[in-house]
Formats: structure tokens, sequence, C-alpha cells
RNA sequence: GUCUCGUUAGCUCAGCUGGUAGAGCACGUCACUUUUAAUGAUGUGGCCGAUGGUUCGAAUCCAUCACGGGACACCA
């Protein structure tokens, strides 16, 4: 049951005594005039002075108490504002009669969020302060905190309660705070490039432009299911059809697959689609947005990733067929034969789908030799043209599309191509879907009439691109799980009260 | 989905080959007017993730389940 902790019960009674003392536990009035950061900055000079304070500037502050040392007649403690930790100190003779003892050293406590008033001092540590001379409580925590050196560890209560994560442990509210620019600073790039931010149906009637398992939902009014939307491409493609020639979308997409450090069941991706480009028009863009997101975020060029370190200025460009023997150390005279790729494989002990063509098998050979290796930007480019089903076909070379994935820290990032724009090709490429979903396989489209139609009235020549922003975030804040990029990762409910639902 | 490790006080963790639960912090009480994870004294605090089993006896051994971490598979 709620409150039953002997410690929530014992913050509850103290809460009770301030409400009889007329304190109210959770007062609204809030009167702060200043931030814990612009304070430390703005009082930098006191260090200066010669008694180390000036009692004629005046301050108030507030924020959550994380330390709380009594001493006495007097005390110390820190308090943190979303801007940084100051700390205050509260002696007896400075407050209000009996406040002190009645009042600040009974009931109130660590966890409280308060807002004091006083003057800037340094201590004889040599630690800018500020000398209260009132205290107020705001905010009455009826929870303790956790621990106060070791804080919440424990992964599983820090993503469910992303809360006291962020209470506990600052750093964690900039690795939010960079995700945050990030999204912001890629919002801006597109629109001075001339993009259109578009939104675009997130309950699709065919869950179209991936392979993917999607997630199902039920409009009641229409008696239909409708898709959550495993990727906006083909709405996206609709618009450059419509006559807008450079539009942008930011948003989530759901795939109803599994959970790993790397997967989540819903997450962020940038797709923009560009008129009259190429991919190539894309790897230019490419450099020149992680060049804008470096300076903007003061990124070091050599960037640490775990134990990596990735030079930004080093981008790479190489054909991946080329890749598998320069970078892979795949013998070169296999990579364009069948036969000698399934047995090149059987040697490395490897085992693959039967059925596979040569273009998968390529694909293969890259993800086993090459991906991982590939530290410093990278694009890969010339895909085959069996694993790549929206993408345009190179005019000269009919089995290679033209197509690039960008891989850094030996994970892909973004994934681009001229698209598509044939509408009898793309019909022609449905269908085989649709026989690949009648023959089993759960994540093969679903023919898309409507946007076979669109199609038919003229799409121009367009690239496209896809960056996975939760992916793009891990890399640049050194985060290694996307659960550590997301404030709410999808977790399994703690209770099985879902389950009686299912019955 | 598979394998593997974990789950003990509010938090961070001990607890050996089975004998009925410990520390630090936090909290209560006392002392202390410049501390830095303040300090000293003292006290309270646990259905040992859940359910079964083995046993005279289970936090400990076994099984199943739940949740989490990691790896692999699939994917972005």
């Amino acid at each position: 049951m709620a409150f039953e902790n002997k410690f929530i019960q014992q913050r509850i009674e103290k809460a009770e005594l301030l409400r009889k003392e007329g304190i109210n536990p959770y007062s609204n009035d809030s009167q702060r005039n200043t931030t814990i950061e612009k304070y430390l900055n703005v009082n930098s000079d006191i260090e200066e002075k010669e008694d180390k304070r000036d009692e004629n500037r005046h301050y108030i502050v507030s924020g959550r108490i994380k330390l709380f040392r009594i001493m006495g007649k007097a005390s110390f403690i820190k308090i943190e504002d979303e801007s940084g930790m100051l700390q205050i100190y509260v002696a007896r003779d400075n407050l209000p009669e009996g406040f002190y003892n009645n009042t600040f050293k009974k009931n109130i406590e660590v966890g409280d969020i308060v807002e004091v008033s006083g003057y800037p001092f340094v201590t004889g540590k040599g630690e800018l302060s500020l000398h209260a001379n009132n205290v107020k409580l705001l905010t009455k925590a009826i929870a303790p905190l956790p621990e106060k050196f070791h804080g919440v560890t424990d992964k599983e209560i820090r993503y469910r309660k992303r809360y006291l994560d962020l209470i506990m442990n600052s750093e964690v509210r900039k690795t939010f705070q960079i995700r945050s620019r990030v999204i912001s600073l890629t919002r801006r790039f597109f629109e001075d490039k001339g993009f259109l931010e578009v939104e675009t149906p997130m309950m699709h009637p065919i869950a179209g432009g991936a392979n993917a398992k999607p997630f199902v939902t039920h409009h009641n009014a229409l008696g239909i299911d409708r898709y959550l939307r495993i990727a906006p491409e083909l709405y996206l493609k609709r618009l450059i059809v419509g006559g807008f020639e450079a539009v942008f979308e930011i948003n989530r997409n759901f795939r109803n697959e599994g959970m790993d450090a790397t997967h989540n069941p819903e997450f962020t991706s940038i797709e923009f689609y560009w008129a009259y480009k190429t991919y190539k028009d894309l790897i230019e863009i490419t450099k020149e947005y992680f060049q804008y997101l470096f300076g903007h975020l003061n990124l070091p060029v050599l960037l640490p990733y775990g134990d990596l370190e990735v030079n930004f200025e080093n981008f790479q460009e190489i054909p991946l067929i080329k890749s598998l023997s320069t970078i892979g150390g795949v013998p070169e005279e296999i990579v364009n034969d069948k036969e000698k790729i399934i047995e090149f494989l059987s040697t490395q002990n490897i085992t693959i789908k039967p059925g596979m063509n040569l273009g998968q098998l390529q694909g293969e050979l890259f993800d086993e030799f090459v991906e991982e290796k590939l530290i410093d930007p990278t694009f890969i480019t010339e895909y085959p043209v069996e694993i790549s089903p929206l993408a345009r076909r190179n005019d000269e070379n009919p089995a290679i599309t033209e197509r690039f994935e960008l891989f850094i820290a030996g994970r892909e990032i973004a994934n681009a191509f001229s698209e598509l724009n044939d509408p009898l090709d793309q019909y022609e490429r449905f269908k085989g879907q649709v026989d690949a979903k009648e023959a089993g396989d759960d994540e093969a489209h679903e023919m898309d009439e409507d946007f076979i139609d669109a199609l038919s009235y003229g799409m121009a020549p367009t690239a496209g691109q896809g960056i996975g922003i939760d992916r793009l975030v891990m890399l640049l804040t050194n985060e290694h799980s996307i659960r550590d990029v997301l404030l709410f990762p999808a977790m399994k409910p703690l209770h099985n009260e879902e389950k009686n639902l299912e019955e």
C-alpha cells in the first residue's frame, strides 16, 4: 500500500507538524530571483574581497536539499537546482527567533525543496556559499532520497524511476540536454537548407517504408485496425510527388521487435527527401551536418567512444564490394561468385540461410567481416540491388543501387539512396514482397496501391535519407545502451496486471 | 526468442561447505557556530523477488515463475 514505509510515515508527520506551525509544506509563492549557476558566476569576485563576503548583495535561490550537515547552532546544507549545486550556511542567530531549533533542524531534511535568501561569502575552506538569513520550505518530500554517496546505481530503478535518476545523477541530465540540443540543431540545420518540416501520419492503414513487424491498434469509429508506423518514408515521398522539393520529419517510429542495447520499440529518426538530388549530394550534406553538429556542440574532432576514438575529419567512402577485401580481408576473387562465398563462409563456421542470392551473400560478408571495423565515419556505397528494395538502380550497372549507408564506430548511423521513382518497377517490387509475405515472411511489405498511384503521377528524381537519432546521440554522448539516451525506455510492467487483460 | 549472471533494510553492498541476518549511508535521540561523503555517542529498522520441493532445519541446495543486466539471434 502507498505510504506504508516507516520513513515516509515519519516525513508525513513532519509535514503535519509544519502545518501546525503555520508553514505550508507545499507552498506556491516562490520568490527566487536567480539560478545557482548565475549566483556562482556573479559572485565569483567575493574571493578577492578582504573579508570574503558582501552583505549588501542579496539573493534568493531555490533547490532540492542534497546534503544536510548540522553542527549544533549552525549547519551547512547543499541545494541543487537545474543549473548546479550551492552550499548554504545556516546559523541559528541569523534566522527568525526559534526557527532554527524548532523547524529547520527538526522538520526540514534532505530531499525537501527550499528557498533560501542571504548574501554571498566564501568559507574558510574556500567554497563560495550563501549566508542564509531566511529559509523557506517550498515542497516537502515525503519519500527519502537514496544514499548520498553511491546514489542510485541499480539500472532497473534508474529506468523505471527516471525522475529519481535525474535527481541523484546530475550527469544524466547532461545527456538529455545534449539529446535535446542534437534534435534542435538538426531541425535548424535542415530548415536553414530550405527543407520544410512536415508531420505525416503515425497511424497507417498499411505499415510500409521498411521491413518490420508493426504494432496494431484499432479505430473504433471506423471499425478498422491501424498500424503504428514503422517508417514515414512512403508519406514523405507522396509529398515530393505533390511538389514539395525538400521535406523532413523528426519523429517516432514503432517496431514490434526485440529490445536490446541498440533497440527500443519506439525510436526517433529524421528522414529527409530532397528532389533533383542524388545520393552523392546526400554524402556531402551528411558531412556538412556532422560538421555543424560538432561545431555547435563543441565536440572534439577526435571523439572518444568507449575504447575507441573516432576521427570526424576522416570521412571515408568505399563501395561495398571493394570493402569486403580491402577492409574485411575477404579474398577478392570470391566476392562476385555465389558458390565461392558459400564455401568461404562455411570455412569460417558461419551458417547462412539456404537459398540466399549473391547480393544477400555479399551483405552477409559485409556484416560479418567489415561492419565492426568501420570506426571512422565511412560511407559504404553501391549496395547490391537484391538488398536495396526501395533504391534506384545504377544506370550503368543495374546490379547495384545508388545507395549508401554511413557507419561510425562499427555501427550503422544512416541509410540513404536515390529513390526509386519508376511506378512499374515499384509495383513489381511490392508484388515480390507480397509473395514473400505469403511464403511466411511476416516482415515483408504489403502492396500499397495508393503509393503506386502517387508515383504514377510522377515523382521528380529524389534522394532520401534516414538517420537514427537515438544512436547518433549514443555516439555523441559516449553512451552504450539506447536506454541511457531515452528518458523513459520501454520496460516490462512490474506486476502482472496486464496479464489479466489478455486472458 | 536463446544462453548467462543477478534480485538480502529507503540506498550501496557483505553473508563460505544449510543452523534462522550484517555493515556503511539514511532515519530517531544526544553533543557540536566554517563543514566538504562533517564528526563522536546511542538506538530503531528485514515475509533475504514469488511459489513449490529437499531437509530436523533454507537467504544459502533444487525446480518453476517474475523482473533486471550482459551476450547471441533479428532489426534501425
